[in-house]
DNA sequence: ATTCGTGTTTCAAA
DNA sequence: GTTTGAAACACGAA
């Protein structure tokens, strides 16, 4: 489930094991993942950075873009699923997972970073700074949309997904159909300081060991993927509802709209 | 045996 | 501007 949080928990994890380990090669078993460019060969990985959900290497004069989209993960061991191989020369491999298969992998000159990041117009991020009231309403305040589905607007708010939108907006005590427009500034801050909460709170438990295994565990979340459980806070049923397609969870009683 | 739903983002189209 | 559906893909659950 890579949120936010698990990226930037995964960057680290990579950062650890490939920077300052000598050169480092990327064999790429499953061809569906590198969507653009040819992979370089073997040099040493200076930095590994996040933007949003995408890790950034810096791998010679190349630069690797890669999104774990929905079941991309890296794992020390080999096993079922495994997209490619980073293979530093002084450290044991790490193997990126990837069941779906719906991860992306694009090369670029270093050069070149700049304006592949501009195409995707990505907005500024929600973390890990809390940020004032009227950043986010300059960013979502004059939307007719929903609030939640406001949240998951890359292009205005960068790193927000589905499971974040709905535990964001249960901390904030703020219903997700409200509308964006309509969202009063105190509820703005406690947005702004649940998205902090919620992201430092995954990256507290999910250590970079968890990150290897992010399969199995009990569900981490609040409200995310408990219809009919009762609220932590108050003991009401979740609801769950469809937005713009996506699975929403809320308390009724805590979140009235 | 089919069909449905699933954490991501990006499109096109209504 | 907003919303919806589909697409990329594989797999467990219903």
């Amino acid at each position: 489930m890579p949120e936010l949080a698990e990226v930037e928990i995964v960057r680290r994890a990579l950062s650890d094991r490939l920077v300052g380990q000598g050169n480092v090669r990327l064999v790429i078993r499953d061809d569906r993942l590198l969507k653009v460019g040819v992979l370089g060969g073997a040099a040493p990985i200076r930095q590994v950075r996040r933007r949003a959900k995408y890790l950034v290497f810096e791998h010679g004069q190349d630069c690797w873009v890669l999104h774990l989209r929905m079941t991309g993960r890296i794992s020390r061991q080999e096993e079922p699923g495994v997209r490619a191989v980073f293979t530093p020369e002084h450290a044991e491999p790490v193997f990126f997972v990837d069941r779906r298969c719906l991860g992306e992998l694009h090369v670029m000159p270093r050069a070149a970073e700049d304006a592949w990041f501009a195409r995707r117009k990505l907005g500024e991020e929600p973390w890990p700074s809390v940020r004032p009231v009227a950043w986010w309403q300059a960013r979502l305040g004059g939307l007719r949309s929903p609030i939640k589905t406001a949240l998951m607007r890359q292009d205005r708010v960068a790193g927000l997904g589905n499971i974040a939108a709905s535990e964001i907006l249960w901390r904030a005590r703020v219903a997700p159909q409200r509308l964006a427009r309509d969202v009063e500034p105190t509820e703005w801050m406690a947005i702004s300081e649940a998205t902090v909460v919620h992201l430092d709170g995954l990256l507290a438990v999910e250590n970079a060991e968890t990150a290897y295994v992010t399969q199995g565990g009990e569900n981490p979340f609040r409200v995310y993927g408990r219809r009919g459980e009762r609220c932590p806070e108050c003991g009401t049923g979740v609801c769950r509802a469809v937005q713009a397609g996506r699975a929403s969870f809320w308390c009724p009683s805590c979140q009235p709209r």
